[in-house]
DNA sequence: GAGTGGTCTAGACCACAGA
DNA sequence: CTGTGGTCTAGACCACTCT
């Protein structure tokens, strides 16, 4: 029950009452990923308003990647698909226009350790606590292409990294192992020089051009999940952006 | 009048055939970007339907940045301000997260000549057709940072070049001076080395590392209008791209 | 006050999925 | 067949803007 009533006198509108209660619920576990929610009439039942408030509701968070509606069967909640994966958190593509998800040729390194000044500022962490720290290499086609360094809160995701096979999709473990949605990511983006390290695992040459994408990943409720810096070599393949 | 009398049996949805209908009159100039539409009431009435669908077909339009409505004035056909220039296309940000439009500090040429083969490709234009060619040098802060090469078909900016001074936002002068809107915009992103000539305006060595942004963009619709490559030094600007 | 968009309701009918 | 979401309508009331 929610909605306090029908003292809506002026206040923020009934129809985001509800979808923050729903998303709330979301965040809480009530529903989990892949969860079908209740028909909007049962909704509006329980939380007493009209079909037609609890439909803008779910509009609302249709438009937000959040459910998503299927004529006849039901309302569910958005969970990480290889698809989801591959067209929504994954911006690069060959030059022939073509997507192509990356797969991981090897794991450098994982560790479990106390994150430095950078890492806490960025996770939001308080100084010196224990974060997981994953060092790869993933192919595009058959070329090395990305080096990708991935920072982690430990209290997240306890036990991580014990056993040292990583699935390509990331995003799906975190969910289905450890509880963790990702819903949004900020990637700044620049161009740096090739070091040595880049040098021996990409196969370029020392001062080479390559692009650095710094992408910070949040849960639903705005926690920072993921730190994540790949440096990549776009000669054929190059980072989409679109403008609506 | 539209909407075909009420002959509407598995159709598309009314809703949609109104937003089409609307989006065509903008296109066809009938109201220009800035200018008021009707009331959701005269539309209503107008295209026979009720004034919820016509609502729907509007916040569809809102979503899309076509239309902007403030409630008590009305509903107007979105401009090219400096505001939405910034906010909209430009994913430049400062170091500290805050965001700056460049300024022109030089324009190196304008040229009217025939496209080369890969300019008319991209601007879907038969083979050497005449273009405006400019190039450009931008200015963050007081930094020297983008080198931007423009391409545009000449027949759509009849006369561009002649007097010749540059505004800033470009897209403000295509929209004011020649009625082409600039809608929607595809940006790839790859790291290049600094050849000799972005050395030279750029003020960084010979082979440092700069940031390409290759972006063509379109009208409302779909036809290429501007063709832009920016060559820019990301030491202290990065690209930003959300993820939601 | 008149006119605009914003919210909320109630009800009818359609299209689709699954038992 | 039942239950789901999708479309469309009609009407009431609120909040904001301008005159």
């Amino acid at each position: 029950m929610r909605a306090t009533g029908k003292s809506r006198h002026k206040q923020t509108p009934l129809y985001q009452q509800i979808s923050e209660e729903i998303v709330a619920r979301i965040n809480k576990g009530v529903w989990l990923p892949g969860d079908a929610l209740p028909s909007e009439m049962a909704l509006a039942e329980e939380l007493m308003v009209s079909q037609g408030t609890v439909r803008k509701a779910l509009d609302e968070l249709t438009h937000r990647n959040l459910v998503t509606r299927h004529q006849g069967k039901g309302t569910f909640v958005t969970a990480h698909t290889a698809q989801r994966e591959l067209f929504h958190f994954f911006n690069l593509t060959r030059d022939d226009g073509r997507k192509q998800l990356p797969t991981t040729k090897r794991i450098i390194g994982i560790e479990n350790r106390r994150g430095n000044s950078d890492e806490c500022t960025r996770l939001k962490l308080k100084p010196a606590t224990r974060v997981i720290f994953i060092e790869r290499i993933r192919e595009l086609g058959k070329r090395s292409a990305i080096f990708e360094t991935i920072v982690l809160p430990a209290k997240m995701f306890r036990g991580l990294g014990m056993n040292d096979t990583l699935p390509n999709e990331l995003y799906q473990l975190y969910e289905q192992q450890y509880g963790v949605t990702i819903h949004k990511a900020v990637e700044r983006i620049g161009a740096i020089s090739a070091d040595r390290n880049h040098a021996r695992h990409l196969n370029v040459q020392n001062g080479a051009p390559l692009l650095e994408i710094d992408r910070l990943a949040e849960t639903l409720d705005g926690t920072p999940a993921e730190w994540r810096r790949s440096q990549l070599n776009t000669i054929s393949h190059k980072y989409i952006g679109e403008i609506i």
